[in-house]
DNA sequence: GCCAAGTATGTTAGCGTTAACGGTTGTAGG
DNA sequence: CCTACAACCGTTAACGCTAACATACTTGGC
């Protein structure tokens, strides 16, 4: 089961053209369905192309058309569950536009965000979709500069560069204290990640002091991580925060799963949840559905992010504005299990 | 924040090279670090390349020199997680190649497979990774002919069409069957998928059963699924199960995250696991190392196998062969807490 | 001072496809 | 029978870049 030995000479539109007796130009117009061709040479050719296995050579044809049906979408992480489910309902948009996502990852990083960028824009694709509002001077010149619509998704707390798709990240934690002080209760405390690179993240927790502050109070504890899974390292956290702050009656997470592992250790430990003990997550992660007390949690919007950024990429955005547009969507809370009602 | 209105002419190398006073064949070399250029002339492009803000056009540079740095990488799903997983070690091992991944997704559908092939070789990559060995005959006929190095992933019982690296899951589904008998357990159910083109979960199954047979005992009852968040089916399916055959003393879950939702359940509804009831699922996920009890799993040597398929690709493969290579791994099983020791 | 052997740059000819236009039929209408 | 106009198919010239070769300048050895 090895590859041909013999290296053939790779197959061009003049290998078909010659097995059906026509011109190239006519082989091409019949594998793109495009201008006037009898239905006997159609047959002809599809035919010949059939037999012989022939892949038109995209390179060849997007340097001639000019065109490409290419959309780079940008994310930080396949690994977190979020741009997964971004990424699917972008593609389910796009389906039928003729249009192609192609995904790269960053890691987080702007060093790699802008390489990444680069290398996708060589490829001279017909939209960019990238996570964040957050690039270096170099990215943003190339974005500006690529003469194709940009969508900025997942945050609009920031200056866009071409259309904006997301929610504030900022006013979610806002409204995530503002319901836990409702709720009533008082001493708070903060478990997130360390990375500093997530804005969205950083911003959440800006907001989410704001809110506090408002009611005049201010973080009991916090503590962050980086690494490792999650939902031990949400477990870990817990322990580690409430062996400090014992007298602590709510734990804001800045992510679902942490808040899960936060959560299963509470339940392990018989802590009266919501009780004695309120607990909130952040992100209406589906996965997560299965435990037996539901978490807190605030949906992030994110199947209606990638349709709608889909949309604006390919020109069916309702609004009809040509680019520059800016899409705030509404979070939704979800109280859960583990905010006692008052 | 509106694109530029005046839509100028995208950039050329001309454009660099008249802006630097030199020729377009020095800038490209520049570019691309090749060949002799003295420092001053470097120096030179370099900083009218910046100024202009100019992207090299990789379309023209693939017709051209007919070589293209990309690496189709095929899989049924992002939302698995297991395969967000090999892709980065794909991505990993790719690193400093000057080979990029690119992620295509099947959703387990072999005619949206057969699709998604034809639009990537149609950019004529440097090689395909592709998972699973089941395919349609146009696929294998289009791999085969393609011209350029093929492994397939994942899975090992088959035919390949060049290489394949993966485990053998017919194996994986018996060595479990024989550690859950050795472990004393005889009433056995399994849980899983509806998908039929699942076929590395069939494969575990046929395996399992056939593990089963060798001690003279048959599946005493099964339950599939489809769709919905796999922690809650889990859940759910355990549930069905138990209240119709409740005389089983192991379940047996064709992933992980179902047998997260059924070790949930079981702990919930004060099961002695493992006394009275075994678990085993499959895969190794780290996601769920934050559970109290870990569940009984086999590991499906993911990060291996995305190394050795890009090492492959890369030409880096320790073997030295050209092609055909068979690599399979060996699955640990990693008993957890939910298999009685005996 | 002349040639050999670099070093640094330019020139030419594609790569495989498609846009744009040109030609050749056939067919209907006057 | 001639014109008008489709319908069909071919020819030519790009598209932006790079491989391969060609050319101009050095430098050093005798």
């Amino acid at each position: 089961m090895s590859r041909p030995i013999e290296t053939r000479r790779p197959l061009t539109l003049r290998d078909v053209s010659e097995a059906s007796g026509v011109s190239e130009m006519t082989v091409s117009r019949v594998l793109r369905n495009r201008g006037d061709v009898s239905d006997a040479t159609r047959e002809k050719v599809l035919q010949a192309a059939k037999a012989l296995g022939y892949v038109p050579n995209k390179i060849a044809g997007a340097l001639a058309s000019q065109r490409v049906n290419l959309v780079a979408v940008i994310i930080p992480s396949l690994s977190n569950l979020v741009f997964p489910k971004v990424l699917s309902s972008v593609s389910d948009e796009l389906e039928d536009t003729g249009l192609q996502p192609v995904v790269g990852v960053t890691n987080y990083s702007p060093e790699k965000e802008e390489q990444v960028l680069y290398e996708m824009l060589s490829w001279r694709p017909s939209g960019v979709i990238i996570a964040g509002v957050e690039h270096t001077p170099a990215s943003r010149a190339m974005l500006q500069n690529a003469g194709i619509p940009v969508v900025e998704i997942m945050d609009v707390d920031g200056e866009g560069i071409d259309s904006v798709v997301g929610i504030s990240h900022r006013r979610a934690g806002l409204h995530m204290a503002e319901a836990i002080i409702a709720a009533g209760y008082r001493k708070i405390g903060f478990l997130g990640t360390k990375m500093p690179e997530d804005h969205r993240a950083r911003k959440r927790l800006e907001g989410f002091k704001e809110g506090l502050a408002k009611a005049g109070i201010e973080l009991a504890d916090t503590e962050f991580y980086a690494g490792g899974s999650a939902l031990a390292k949400g477990r870990e956290m817990t322990e580690t925060m409430l062996k400090r702050s014992p007298d602590l009656d709510f734990l804001y997470y800045s992510n679902d799963m942490i808040g899960a592992g936060g959560l299963l250790w509470c339940l392990d430990n018989g802590i009266d949840v919501p009780n004695k003990m309120g607990l909130a997550g952040f992100n209406g992660l589906e996965l997560l559905d299965g435990l037996s007390v539901r978490l807190a949690t605030m949906n992030a919007c994110r199947a209606e992010i990638g349709r709608k950024a889909a949309q604006i990429i390919s020109g069916r955005s309702q609004s009809g504005m040509i680019g520059g547009e800016v899409i705030e969507l509404e979070p939704t809370l979800d109280p859960g299990d583990t905010i006692r009602k008052r």
